[in-house]
DNA sequence: TGCCAAATGAAAATGGTTTTCAATTATTAT
DNA sequence: ATAATAATTGAAAACCATTTTCATTTGGCA
């Protein structure tokens, strides 16, 4: 379940942050997408309503929801980085699809076994990990059998 | 194990490359590294003795060593690039030291049966997976360690 | 209503990386 | 050995996402 656009607001309030009508928008914006975007994609959809929300903003609207936990990132095949609101709330991982951008939150983290076993071995403190899958989904899948078969020029 | 730089020098010939006198230098320098090292240090090492590669030349040298297999890049913790000699010659994981740049290499990647299910579960088809710890290593624990005590003033 | 710290945004700076292109050079063919 | 040629190099400029600066605006509170 993801955080409201309530919950946000009020968290935001919480910890004191103002609640200005750009960060709102960018919220909304979040809110409303299913996949992850990119500082540059929010700032499109933000400003595709001529809000005039400068670019500063869009990046530090975004850090601060990242510190505040309501968001997850990640770094995007590219390189980039993606944004998106946080829907399991605890700690978790994620599988992106590398055609259409989907991504599926990986509910539970089953390395904290294999995490600690590492610490063991080798002596650290292991303070972080990170796991990522990128593939293709479902969907994405589909639509290349079906443009294989059109190419091919199945006789039916 | 790591390459042996005879093994890269034939590895890269057979592919088609030119050996030249820059490329030499720079996987002399990976080689001689047993730490990662950024595009940037690599620079650095490979000009101490006036060679006069430019950057330029480093990068593409580390994307052709990558491309052939011949180093792991991974990212580091201030997303920057870091690269270092492929030492398991295999598909594996790394684990980093955030304090020295310490760079561990885990043999086994334990996550295949994960990644199996993951793909069974959602329908991805799962192509690529990353799996990155950072932690600080036990010679920087120690170092930590020493620096607290004297800080608080043992009486001996 | 007024105050003020926080937030905004235009513009410039940053910094890692990539592109361009003319000059150089490693390798192959003669 | 020499010439031919395609790959490589590197200086300079371009790129581009992100950060910084700083003057102006504004949300939240007294
Ligand atoms: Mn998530
Ligand atoms: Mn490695
Ligand atoms: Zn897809
Ligand atoms: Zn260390």
């Amino acid at each position: 379940m993801s955080y409201t656009y309530k919950d946000i607001i009020s968290t935001l309030r919480r910890t004191g942050c103002k609640i200005t009508p750009q960060r709102r928008q960018i919220i909304k914006v979040l809110q409303s997408s299913t996949s992850h975007l990119t500082p540059a994609e929010v700032f499109e959809k933000v400003n595709c309503n001529s809000s005039g929300t400068g670019m500063v903003t869009i990046y530090r609207t975004l850090e601060m929801l990242e510190k505040a936990d309501l968001v997850c990132r990640f770094n995007l095949n590219n390189g980039h980085t993606g944004y998106l609101i946080r829907r399991p709330h605890q700690h978790h991982h994620h599988l992106l699809c590398n055609r259409c951008g989907l991504v599926i939150d990986l509910e539970d983290c089953h390395l904290e076994k294999l995490v600690k076993q590492v610490g063991a071995d080798t002596g650290f403190t292991i303070t972080e990990h990170s796991f990522e899958l990128t593939g293709i989904c479902p969907g994405c899948q589909q639509a290349e059998n079906d443009a294989r078969s059109s190419r091919v020029g199945i006789s039916t």
